[in-house]
This record gives structure tokens, C-alpha cells and sequence, in this order.
DNA sequence: GGTTAATGGTTGTTTTTGTAACTAACAACG
DNA sequence: CGTTGTTAGTTACAAAAACAACCATTAACC
């Protein structure tokens, strides 16, 4: 490392909205990942049943902005695992609608637990202040799309 | 969509963070993928030689925090493409310095005139307050590990 | 010096993701 | 009705990331 041209990449916001993304997504991932044997995607589709309640594949793809692919994967694990069901709409035999089983609410109660504690650890490392700024300016980024 | 459970997943800062960082990144994405032909690791290693002048993998590893295995292919691909030259450390024949070539240190000046210009449009959509507590609060997520 | 451990970096293999093309069902419109 | 266009979801194949095992070299220590 020689000279150093003064561009500051940790302030570029792409890539320290990723490093935080990735830093702060480590602690949660383990739960899932340990615990469940879950992908990112699925516990994203997990928590849109367990929050939603009854849900089609497309109604969680815009919410989440998941791609299709993404969540039709995620869903055939899930339904592997016994943590939803797939019920075909009468009316329209394209739709599906999915509903967490049992033991899909169960596993859901158990992260959300874990994810609002962790939750309230990411804050406690923020002022009050940054915290409420913080996510609103995410909120804002998150939807320029 | 039946019941709702009031867990507010937008408000889940790893969630919120993710969301944020991949609507954020794909914009600057088109610029090295479409005009460079690279992927996220190597304008990293790019930019990290761009900053820092000549350095070495491990160095690259230590400031990024990207696995070693990934900067040694995107350093494997920027070499291809004659964007950086690796020479051999003469005491430690295990280092490789790392440096830009003038091809490489151009592509790096558009990037990253790109990435400013970028950044700018991104701080637009906030408030000077939002953007200044925003970077203020993902530095310290960023480094929390 | 000779053995063991640690470091810098690469390679091989398996998972995940991305992209595009596809099927099946429905809608719109002549 | 019948053709054409959409929509919901899946599948196939290519690209990328993750993980572990692996050289080669240097450091540590008896």
C-alpha cells in the first residue's frame, strides 16, 4: 500500500450498505441456518406466512421484491420440510395458496423471537437517534425502485 | 392474506439492510458489469488498488473483509484482462504484490467518477441530517464484528 | 538443522443464484 | 368460439458464491 488516492469507499453507500447488510445478517443467519437448515430466502418466505398469514407465491413477491424463481424454490423446501402447505384457488387453477403448517408457525414464532432480540441488540449499538434516522433513510433507499 | 401478525419485517434492520443495499447496488452494477464486463469482487480489488496503489491479496482481505478465495479469482480475472500485474515479494515468495496497470487504473477513474456521481444521486433522495446519521450509523454496523 | 505450526494463496467440489425459456390456465377481443 | 396476449409458477442451464482441502513457503522451537 503506497499512495492513496482519496476516494473514501467506506462511505460509498453501495458498499457500506453492504457491509453492514452482511455484517448484521451473520448473527441472524445463524438461527436459521443452524437451527432450521434454512436459505436466506426461506426464512424471508417463512416470515411472510407467519406475518400474512394465507399468501400466494405472488402476493409475497411484491411485497418482498423476491424474484418468482427465488420464492418457488423456497417454497418447494418449505413444503418438503412440512413447514407449509399448497392449496390450489378454485377459481383460478394458477393460483396457490400457501399457509405455514404447525410446525412452519412454530419455527416461525422461534426466529421472530430471536430476530426482535436481535433486533434490539443492532439498536442498542446506535444512538436513539441514528437508530429512528437509520431506518427511515433505509425505508427510503429500499424503495426508490 | 388473512390475519396479520404485527412482527414489522420492514423494520428488521438485517432485512431493511439487505433490501436497502441490493436496490442500492443496482445501478452502480451496470456500470461495471455492462461496461467492464466484472463482478462486485473484482471493482472491489479494483478500487481497493485504485485507493491504496500496490498491495497484496491478504492486505485486500484485511481492508474488505471479502474471503480469500474470491479475491484470488477476481485477481486471477482482472490479470487476464492485463488490469493489474502480480509480482513475487523477493524475501517472502509467498506475497504477490498487486498493482494497477494504466488500463486498470483507467477503468478505475471512470468507476469511479461513476460511483461519485452515483453517490451523490443516492444522498439526493435523503435529507443532509438522514444521509449524514445514515453513514454515521452503517459504519458502526459495518464494524461491529 | 529438523520437525511442527502458521501464513499466503490456489484449486476442486458443492450450493445458490440468475436468466431464459417453458407449461398451464385465464382474459380480452375480434 | 378462436386467436392472441397475460399471468402464476416451474424447470433447465449457466454463472457465481461458499466451503474445504490443498501446495508452497516461512516462522517457531526443540
Amino acid at each position: 500500500m503506497t499512495e492513496n488516492d482519496d476516494f473514501p469507499l467506506q462511505q460509498f453507500l453501495p458498499y457500506l450498505l453492504n457491509q453492514a447488510a452482511e455484517e448484521s445478517s451473520l448473527e441472524f443467519q445463524k438461527a436459521y441456518k443452524n437451527r432450521y437448515g434454512m436459505l436466506r430466502t426461506e426464512w424471508r418466505v417463512l416470515f411472510h406466512l407467519g406475518i400474512y398469514g394465507r399468501m400466494t407465491a405472488r402476493e409475497i413477491g411484491d411485497r418482498s421484491k423476491m424474484h418468482k424463481t427465488k420464492i418457488s424454490r423456497a417454497v418447494q423446501r418449505l413444503a418438503e420440510r412440512r413447514y407449509l402447505t399448497r392449496t390450489q384457488d378454485e377459481k383460478d387453477r394458477r393460483l396457490e395458496h400457501l399457509e405455514l403448517t404447525n410446525a412452519g408457525a412454530a419455527a416461525y414464532r422461534d426466529l421472530r423471537k430471536i430476530a426482535e432480540d436481535y433486533d434490539k441488540t443492532l439498536a442498542a449499538i446506535l444512538t436513539p437517534q441514528e437508530d429512528r434516522i437509520l431506518r427511515q433513510a433505509l425505508l427510503k433507499l429500499a424503495r426508490m425502485g
